[in-house]
Parts: structure tokens; C-alpha cells; sequence
DNA sequence: TTGTAAGCGTTATCAT
DNA sequence: ATGATAACGCTTACAA
């Protein structure tokens, strides 16, 4: 889902060049093949196969016959020019190795199948440039319209091409616009499982969020709150890119210090999973000497030992509003934006039980 | 990623009916809004966007300006239609939520990227009418090539599309055909797993194999080939479908039978969770009691306590062969077709430990 | 009920 | 070096 980029030329400029055009060209049969074959117009052809105007029976037999036999299938690409418009929507996600982005793929194209639409999904990496790239390109591919999850620096050019689109954004707020969204109540959230961790019997917390979007600064909030609620200082705070590595890392530091947290709080499952490898190669328990927390339920979570307590979110429910959403603007572009706030649900595990 | 499916036409009409048109029209600057702005022809503008012509650098300059100024994007589906080309390959996979089709994924997409070409993924679901539809519907996006692990019944008519433009396999054989593939020597690394396991010390062994593809039968090959050569019996060999449930559903049945298997090996890493789970839940101690080892690393497999012991396939190397090759048969359609073989690299850990 | 023809936004050919 | 123009395959007024 690329194009080059090619660097000497402004930025409004970028991607715009068609690189290594490809050589192969297949042989097509087209709609005046049909309707030659038939002995009618292209015309009727269309309207045989468009299902929208009378046709007299016959008629309409043997074109049916003739896109048969010449095993005849309509170029999309045609027929998306002349319509200006395509069935295919645009998703556009930061991580596809995250669990949750893979599971709203899933979602979000059952969703658009039974609304007869296909799917293209773009992986961003986070990276602010890829995700210009791709929206402009899904722009640029007539796509009826875009759900994506913007990163941390959302950029405004991506957002000019933005605006020409119907979108809807999930997983992250952006400031001061006006979009559908759809979005956890990422405050809540956390302070539930935070508040859950203090009145278990975990004082000494540390939270590692991620970096890359508004979503671990508001689960921040709510780690706040909560420890402000009881009264208590966090013991660290840190914002890390959401990559396993990195979860590692940090967990490592926190481990090898002097004093270290009883209980770790993670924003998100790539950050989960470093930590408990973290945890894991120091032989520390748990949760014993250090409970853990997190937000994301995956195949592992309940399977690891202990199995670790997470605040899951409801994948299936976020990517089937977000195409509903993008269909209901897709039809009446002008109705007011909505933003639908979804709850998260704690799943308590051994990783955080009671001290 | 999909065209409704009516069910009453003959197959070859199925998928080229348009559902719904959707009623979003955008409105695009053109090439000729440019052309008027910087006072020259459409011609000229394309001359100086495709870079390939010789250009007055004063007029190249106004073009430039004009483009930027309007904020000027080429239209891809004109550019494409009128091309009959372009920068897009199709990226067919049975199961997003397979780990191992994601990391093939980002492997295809960074492949692509250098080259300046776009992939739209596609998720089958192990279902062969999936598959049909998506692979009609690639080809009638006019996309340079597909890269797709075909279901166990890959069906003739798709195979129709697919003939009509360059294609690569992956992941799994297809019988008789005259294609490029990327693929794991099956039979060898389900070899090395099962000799591991009777290496130490397993002799009771059950296989449970994915029966979604030639793949889990390749590798129920090497699973009797080893036992065949120490003179062991297979304890048990199922072949089910590849999710999670059906592991767990066909670990439990081994599990609770009188006498059951002290080492099961699986397929997939789908299935691994469910056995694993099924451990777990009837507490069962491993590898003392049940080893375990199967195919595909994850994040999770070395985190799980004990870390299971598996087949690691190299999803870099298979994601990049495969976009090359595909590279390769777009510029010359005619060469003769490629089989890649890789070997899978066994990772030893506490799933299996000799007795 | 059907056919004719215009036009969607490009790029390539042929002039100039 | 640049401009007209045809063509890519399709849908849709408008005519018949």
C-alpha cells in the first residue's frame, strides 16, 4: 500500500510519481466483446448486468449466456472512473502485529462484506509519513471512504485529503475535530484497573504507556486519578513507543533499580508482553514481588502463568460501529459528527490478585 | 475485500453485479484544472509529472507550481484504467489472525514498498468461495500480481482468474501446477520435530494437524516418517480445522481418555494454543506428563511457562522470495516457474525437555 | 425496450 | 518542447 517517496520535491508533490511501470498486460474481455457476442449494445450489456432497468427477457438471456461463455467479468477500474466512487473503503491501522488492530481488521471487513464492500488495510508503522502516504492513496484510489487510527502527529496535509472523504476514526481522539469516532473510554479504563491493582493490595505502581497516540496519555489520566484518589504517588511513569522491545527495556530498568514497583500497569499488549519477558528472564514473581496489569485481550494473555489481568476491549463492537458509521456518511456526508464512547471490560487474573 | 454473492447466477457471473452504489462524490482537481492554471496542456502536465520527457525547466516550473498550489493529485483509477496496469499486488491470506500470516504480511508490504507498489490484503477465512471472490476481485482491480496460500480445494474457476495474470504461492503446495512457490520443506521440519521429541525420551505421540491445506498433511508426512524409523506407532493423528477451539477441543478428547499420548505435536500455532490451553485447564503437568511442540513462532510461545518448543519458519525471508518472484514474473511473464524451499529451524525449550 | 454517444481522468501518438 | 486528440472500459442521459 505505497508509493514512493521521493524526497527532492515538496511535500504536496510526494507520492504523486508512478515508478517502475509494470509490463505484464492482460488480456481482457470487455463489455463490447459481450455485446458483440450477444448482437446488442454495450449499453444493454450494462443494464442486464446493473439489475436497475427493464429488459426484455431474452434480451437479457442471452447476454447473460454470452458473459458466460466468454467468462466475461467487468473491470472495476472502468467502472469506478465513470462512477467516481468505488465499493471499497479504506483501513488504516499503526500496528498490524497488534492483536487489537488485527482483530478490528476482522471486524470491520465482515462488516463491509455484508454491505457488498471490500476492504483495503495499510499498516502505518506509526509513522507519521506513512500515514500520509496512505490516506492520500486511499484518496487517490476513489475509496468511498476511510477508518483509521491516527498517529500522535496527525498531519494536516493527511488531513486535507482527509476532509475530501467521508472517515471515521477509531481507537484515538484527535483534538478539535470533527469526525465520527469511535473510541474506548480510555480514562475509565484505566483508572479502573488501576483502582484495582490499589485495592488489591499494590502501592508502589509504575505505568508504562505508549507514545504514539492520545490513547496512552488518556490512560495516563486515569492512572492518575486513581492513585490520587488513594492518595498515593506513582512510582514511575513512562511513555515508550508500543513496540515489545521497548516494553522490555523498560521493564528492565524499572527491575534493576534499587527499589522497584510491586505492580506494573501497561497500556497496551505489545508493552505487556515485554514486560512479563521482563519479568520472566529477572525470575522475579509474580505477582508475588511485582503484579502486572494491562489493557487487550489476546491468545496468550489467559495462558501465560500467571495469566494476567487486562482490561479487554470490545474489538468486534469498535470495527462494526466504525464501518456503520463510515457507511452512514458515506450516504448523508453532511449529518453531524458522532462519537460513539465504548467500556472496556476488566478481566481480573492471577497477575494481580490479592496481596 | 468483497462482491456480494447472488446465488442464483451460474458461477462465472458470480461477483460482477455492483451492490449498492454508494452516493459519496468527491470533488478532485484534475489534470486539466492544473493544465489551465499553469496555462498548458494536459499533455504537458503528464510530461512533466511522469518525468520521463523533456521539458522546459521554466514551464516545468509553473506546472509545479500550479500542482502545488491546487494541491493536485494524479487520479489512480484514470491512471490505471488508461495504463491497464497498476501498482498494486493482492496479498491473499487464509487467516489474519494466524501470527504467521501477519508477519508475511509486513514482510510483502515492506518488499512492495521499495518497489513503489501498494498491497491489498485479503482475508479467505479458509473458505474456498472467499478465496473465489477475492482473487476475481484482484484481478478485476487490475492488479499487477497476487500473492496467495490457496485453500485445500483452490477451485478451477478461480484458477481461470489467476491463469490471467502473474501469481505466487505460498505456504502451500498446489498439485500440478505450473506456478511459482514459496514454501517450507514441510516434510523435513515435521520430521526434525517429531525425532526431537522421541529423542527425548516421547514415544506415545499425537499429531494434530491443520486440515485446511496440503500443509498440515505434508507435515503429518515427516510425523510418520520419524516414527516409522524409531518403529513407533502414531498414538493419535487428527486432522481438524486450524483455530483455536478445535485444538482445544481435540486435546481435550486425547486427554480424557483412558490411556492418552505423553507428547502431542500440532501444526499450527493456533492449535498449539488450544492444546496448551487444554494443559492448563486439566492440569497437566509439562512436559512431565504431556510434552508439547508444534509449528510457527509467536509472541507468546517463549513466554508461556513452559516455553514451547517449536518449527520457527523464516515469514521474512518467505514474505520477501515471494514478492520478488512475483516482481520477476510481472516483467517476464514467460520464465519458467520457481519452487523456493526453505527449511524450518527448530527452537528447543522446556515444552519438550528429555524425560 | 434498446441504441447512440458523451464523458470519467489519464497517458501515448502524432503533429507542429 | 508542446498541443490536440484518441483511447482505456464502463455507465447513463437522451433519442428512437
Amino acid at each position: 500500500m505505497i508509493l514512493f517517496l521521493s524526497g527532492i520535491f515538496p511535500a504536496a508533490l510526494q507520492g504523486i510519481f508512478f515508478l517502475k511501470p509494470p509490463l505484464y498486460n492482460p488480456s481482457m474481455t470487455s463489455i463490447k466483446d459481450v455485446a458483440k457476442a450477444a448482437g446488442v449494445s454495450t449499453a444493454t450489456v450494462s443494464r442486464v448486468l446493473a439489475k436497475n432497468a427493464p429488459i426484455k427477457a431474452e434480451t437479457r438471456e442471452r447476454v447473460l449466456q454470452a458473459v458466460a461463455r466468454l467468462n466475461y467479468r467487468p473491470n472495476l477500474i472502468a467502472r469506478s472512473l465513470r462512477a467516481q466512487k468505488s465499493a471499497r473503503i479504506g483501513l488504516v491501522v499503526s500496528d498490524i502485529r497488534n492483536p487489537f488492530f488485527t482483530a478490528i481488521g476482522r471486524a470491520v471487513e465482515d462488516a463491509a462484506y455484508e454491505q457488498g464492500y471490500s476492504v483495503l488495510m495499510c499498516n502505518t508503522d506509526e509513522n507519521p509519513e506513512k500515514e500520509e502516504l496512505y490516506i492520500n492513496l486511499l484518496h487517490d484510489e476513489n475509496v468511498a471512504g476511510v477508518i483509521f487510527s491516527p498517529t500522535q502527529h496527525f498531519s494536516t496535509s493527511a488531513h486535507a485529503s482527509s476532509a475530501k472523504m467521508p472517515f471515521v476514526i477509531i481507537d484515538r481522539a484527535v483534538e478539535g475535530m470533527e469526525t465520527d469516532m469511535v473510541v474506548l473510554d480510555n480514562v475509565s479504563a484505566a483508572y479502573e484497573l488501576t483502582k484495582h491493582l490499589i485495592e488489591n493490595g499494590y502501592h508502589k505502581l509504575a505505568g508504562l504507556f505508549g507514545d504514539a497516540s492520545t490513547t496512552g496519555l488518556e490512560r495516563s489520566r486515569g492512572f492518575h486519578k486513581a492513585l490520587k484518589e488513594h492518595r498515593l504517588e506513582p512510582f514511575a511513569v513512562h511513555f515508550i513507543a508500543p513496540r515489545i522491545e521497548r516494553g522490555y527495556d523498560a521493564a528492565m530498568a524499572l527491575l534493576e533499580a534499587d527499589s522497584h514497583p510491586d505492580a506494573i500497569l501497561t497500556s497496551n499488549s505489545l508493552l505487556t508482553a515485554g514486560v512479563f519477558q521482563a519479568l520472566r528472564d529477572k525470575r522475579i514473581s509474580v505477582p508475588n514481588e511485582v503484579a502486572l496489569a494491562g489493557f487487550d485481550e489476546t491468545t496468550w494473555g489467559g495462558l501465560v502463568d500467571p495469566p494476567i489481568t487486562v482490561i479487554a476491549q470490545p474489538t468486534e463492537e469498535i470495527g462494526r460501529i466504525a464501518t456503520q458509521l463510515l457507511f452512514q456518511r458515506i450516504q448523508e456526508p453532511a449529518r453531524p459528527p458522532e462519537i460513539v464512547t465504548l467500556k472496556g471490560k476488566l478481566i481480573e487474573r492471577g497477575s494481580s490478585i490479592k496481596k
